[in-house]
DNA sequence: GTCTATATTTGGATAGAC
DNA sequence: GTCTATCCAAATATAGAC
């Protein structure tokens, strides 16, 4: 059978629905944007898009999985290993963020995950989990094990986390709001760094 | 003339529009929130509200009033007052912030904020200038007096006062998501303290 | 100032021809 | 898989009687 006989066939527009639903729901939110648009937008008129989504709830479902997948991640062992050197684990932690931040996928997820989250209980719960709770616990054993070896100045490392975390989330949220309005973001790209500087100053020993 | 001849007549239901009105919003967004829904809250009829307001944005305009409207505010003589003595700035700071996050009607503003923020740039400008900048200017000044009487590191005020700022608005938004969703805060009441803690130790020579 | 009735628009969704 | 046609519900808003 040298014959490609999956049943898809491939003309893109499932795809396409999907990215235009990103963008649109990601500017306009779940209430603020109709399928009326999406089709508009996708080039099809508002039946056809039934052909791909069962109702518009479905479509949403589908972007709103993108919201807390990240490309990044730390293993275990690369934050034991980067965390014995102290300051580069920061680093490289920010960093990521800073990624994140700047990557026009990313932006839109954000920019999603802040429309909805007062108004969808099941994307607090995420955020709480697949945001707060992971990242706390990342830092969490990295700080750790500085403290372990006397890198940084003992105390609660959820706690220390707990203000390492906030400052990059209130960064990003920032940026991406700029970014909203088309507005340079020059003086604010380099804040992770200043921050991580800053942070290392107050908890190194 | 001893009779009372005010045009107004005092039924109080344009107040009550307004009240329902701010939970509505603050708790289903501009979008979600319906006249219909605000009619049936008040007890009367749709068409009954028109009467009291032109449509359904000047009634979010008048509600997105309160947002940025804040009972609490430090005179230029009391940064300078509690800056030379240090650590009680930063304290009574963060406890005007804890109060707001603790206060019913300022959760339902900054519940309002959060969901809209994304979707209004004319919010999103006063956010900029009536939350963040004010908040800096009052800590920068506050800060600029410790460094210059060596109570604390020197760095740039500005700076300091970001990464300060940062964590106070990211415990706001944590606390603000839970209690949307009737959970205890009993973990996070104490953060606000155990901030300023952390980042005294941080800061002072 | 509130009511009933109604106009109008917008949005989600389905049926059936091609 | 897309189109036209259509339905239905919900929502904003107005007119005019009481």
């Amino acid at each position: 059978m040298p014959t490609d006989t999956r049943p898809t066939k491939r003309s893109g527009t499932k795809e396409k629905i999907l990215k235009v639903s990103t963008t649109l729901f990601s500017q306009l939110g779940y209430k603020g944007t109709s399928v009326r648009k999406i089709a508009s937008e996708v080039g099809i008129r508002e039946s056809a898009i039934y052909n791909h989504y069962k109702n518009k709830e479905e479509i949403f479902l589908e972007v709103a999985k993108g919201i807390f997948s990240s490309p990044f991640s730390l293993s275990s062992d690369e934050i034991k290993e980067l965390a014995t050197k102290g300051k580069p684990f920061l680093q490289k932690f920010a960093l990521q963020h800073k990624m994140l931040t700047f990557d026009k996928m990313n932006e839109n997820m954000f920019r999603l995950l802040m429309i909805e989250l007062m108004q969808n209980r099941e994307l607090r719960v995420q955020f709480q989990a697949e945001f707060h709770e992971k990242n706390i616990k990342v830092l969490s054993e990295g700080l750790f094990i500085m403290m372990q070896n006397s890198l940084v100045r003992s105390g609660d490392p959820m706690m220390v986390s707990y203000e390492f975390l906030s400052t990059l989330f209130y960064i990003r949220l920032q940026i991406t709001l700029m970014h909203f309005d088309d507005l340079s973001t020059n003086s604010l790209s380099t804040h992770f760094e200043k921050h991580v500087d800053f942070f290392w100053e107050s908890i190194k020993v």
